[in-house]
DNA sequence: ACCTGAACACCGTTCAAGT
DNA sequence: ACCTGAACACCGTTCAAGT
């Protein structure tokens, strides 16, 4: 059940309202769970009455992600590019981290908004000041793709552990017999021991691993010249 | 219509048949238009015919799964590392344009299946051989994400192009005079001359200078002697 | 003119009745 | 024991009836 201060019912309906509405919703009961009728029920009015502010659903869900396209951290002026473009996106996932269900909606849209092309066009600019030919600025962005966002598509997602030690043991085994270096991936490092592929990864240092990686390589090329077809 | 030479009767229906038709509707009519019913209908049995061979749809999405990643090519054993890691996930990607609702598919199953599992075991096995650390082999995996799989998460999907060439040009005008840098993107290079942002990308060229890219970063940071902590 | 209940055309899945 | 039609609990959205 979401908060709702007012019962739902005092101020009139609007888009404001319904978006941030769905977005509340999204958050606590997640995504699976907001439907039209759910939405309108939380928001204590017929479900016909949310189509006054958005034409469909698809509408709705675009207006969720510029909720959360707001909440990315202006650009810092002050930086070089590489810096700038780094906490810039380390912004975004800091909003994707706070509304979980995000990720999703944004690779599911068809389309994308005013607001999200201000952000894209708004990181190209910032690329192209650090002296990018258009070109490479092109490439990059598109290398770049869905962690601009600040998430990154998964091998696959986190596998809940079994909750009894015993079969997560057998589990192990079996696993460790059939795909040995998924094992000593799963065994090593900083890892909680024992644990099953995908736990006990830390996220974050994944993620800056590999945004780290990519604009050493984007600052690489950049500094050899790079152009079309003419790659080393 | 999907075709079906036997007219969906002839042989008994068997988990094997049933995960055919399904690729092969997905296939024609779109992942949307998968449904237990509509595949059902395909194969000339009642809706509930299906559940004594799948158990849910669930499981009949991992099936289909497993016949795209049964369509990548097996390792080849007589090249390094690098050469071997882009043959396979090329491969991969040549299933997966085969078969284009096959990557919202993968990106929404929450287990991976033990043929996935054969797959990114055999991909970290390349790396091991190719004389990578196994903290290297585990960050690298992660950097590569749905790479593996040869599809990249996209900024945002190709929008249609308006069909009228004014409402084509007018939208442009728009895009110019707001997103500047997209703009300049849009109109440089090899891509169709006013294309609209995403389209007249050619997908090939960046799915390979972007894995081109992570390859040669991986390469250096081994050559390097990469070890946690010791990022330079 | 505005609002909204009922209805439409779907889902995935359960379950009990029929063979 | 096996198979399956009807039913359940949902969807997003249309539409006409009521105010």
């Amino acid at each position: 059940m979401v908060q709702q201060p007012d019962g739902g019912r005092r101020s009139p309906l609007n888009r404001d309202r319904v978006l941030r509405a769905a977005v509340a919703l999204a958050d606590a009961a997640g995504i699976d769970s907001l439907s039209m009728r759910n939405l309108a029920q939380e928001l204590g009015v017929v479900p016909m009455a949310l189509y006054k502010h958005v034409a469909n659903k698809e509408e709705l869900l675009e207006g969720m992600v510029d909720v959360i396209v707001g909440e990315i951290d202006p650009p810092d002026l002050d930086t070089g590019w590489k810096t700038g473009i780094r906490q810039r996106i380390l912004s975004a996932r800091r909003a994707l981290l706070r509304h979980p269900w995000a990720s999703r909606v944004i690779e599911s849209r068809s389309q994308p908004t005013l607001l999200v092309l201000d952000y894209l066009d708004s990181i190209a600019g910032t690329f192209r000041a650090g002296g990018l030919s258009v070109d490479l600025t092109h490439h990059v962005m598109h290398v770049l793709g869905s962690r601009v966002w600040g998430f990154t598509q998964e091998l696959f997602p986190a596998s809940p552990l079994p909750a009894e030690p015993e079969a997560h043991a057998a589990m192990f085994r079996e696993l460790a017999g059939r795909y040995p270096h998924i094992a000593e991936i799963a065994t090593s490092g900083a890892h909680d021991e024992g644990s099953v592929v995908g736990r006990g990864c830390d996220d974050q240092f994944e993620f800056e691993f590999a945004l780290d990686l990519l604009l050493d390589g984007f600052e690489r090329l950049h500094q050899q010249g790079w152009q079309s077809g003419n790659r080393s």
